[in-house]
DNA sequence: ACCTGAACACCGTTCAAGT
DNA sequence: ACCTGAACACCGTTCAAGT
């Protein structure tokens, strides 16, 4: 452990992973720049350097999470089977896992906060993991097991659903048993709502 | 107009107007309880002895805000036709309509950071918003024109289709042209998963 | 280029004291 | 019961100055 040299070596990384600790173990109200500074050893003026501000830090958060995210759907891929019916069902678990043991992230990821410009760059992040489920339901289609139609106007009710049902979840807001059927049962109206005529 | 006395009144009520006002011209990190009371024109420390903090007083906003919800579906559905196709046509506009106008409020009310008490009572009031969709498919069931099943399971994956596409909707992440197709799309899926076999 | 130290204007919250 | 005034410990951000 080098003992504080004037050079941090890699704040702005530290800071992210401290950030995402934070924010994990306490929530998005408890991140403090000044406590983030403090808990990397380094002063309170640092972390501007590397973050102007504060929701700089926040939209650097939140593009790490999707990134995050692309990998735990991508790798969801991996193990599954080969029918539409068993890769969007390894896929709709793999999102409702990510959200739940990200809780906090996620909804900063989601949140209507971010600036202008960064949602841009979270756009495209954002448009990179999304190209997962595309993929997902332009094979399904050429196996003839998903309707016809334009692709993206195929995805975007079968998105709509996916993320609705995780951010319910996340939010607190479904009713207490319905933890055990619902995941189950959002997966099934989205085959239904997917399988040709 | 009272020259500010010593009693303001109705505090609490005046409160959350300002703060719903301030949320929605500058967005949920501008809210300050500082400013909220300078601009109430009473004391720094006046709110805390209606909203013991601050999140308090987000909570209540947040409740507010599921209860105004409630109302714009259920007025939805007074120039609605008769079909469930064309009141849940209705109702979705409602709520994405609702959803888009009132965007910063939304994140609120769907944010995972209410405190554990408080939860349970957006949950209620949640529910109370709920029921207006539980019974226009219940209704749809006794039509026939949604298939069968518990009512909760079949409500669910359109509850969370539709909370997705407005969620998505307000924090920016559709693609450009989804505007004009999404909702659409995003309707006619829901009427295809929930139809009868 | 990267960081410190000190400063500025602001917070949320608490608590005695006033009406 | 409701509010004020003052205080406390904390913020985010800026900027000269140091290495």
């Amino acid at each position: 452990m080098t003992n504080r040299p004037y050079h941090h070596g890699d704040l702005p990384t530290a800071l992210l992973a401290q950030a995402e600790q934070t924010l994990r173990e306490r929530g998005a109200g408890a991140l403090s720049l000044r406590e983030l500074a403090r808990d990397t050893g380094v002063s309170p003026a640092a972390p501007s350097r590397h973050f102007k501000t504060k929701q700089a830090l926040l939209d650097a958060l939140a593009l790490t999470g999707f990134e995050r995210l692309a990998e735990t759907i991508a790798a969801s891929q991996e193990s599954a089977g080969e029918s539409f019916a068993e890769r969007l069902d390894a896929a709709a678990r793999a999102y409702v896992g990510f959200a739940v043991a990200n809780a906090a992230l996620l909804d900063l990821m989601f949140s209507a906060k971010h600036s202008p410009e960064a949602s841009q760059a979270l756009g495209a992040t954002a448009h990179r993991w999304s190209e997962q489920l595309l993929g997902l339901i332009s094979d399904g289609q050429r196996r003839g097991e998903v309707r016809e139609g334009p692709l993206e106007r195929v995805a975007l009710p079968v998105f709509a659903a996916l993320h609705g049902f995780a951010d319910l979840t996340v939010s607190g807001m479904l009713p207490e048993n319905a933890a055990g059927y619902g995941l189950d049962d959002v997966i099934a109206s989205v085959l239904r709502q997917c399988r040709p005529e």
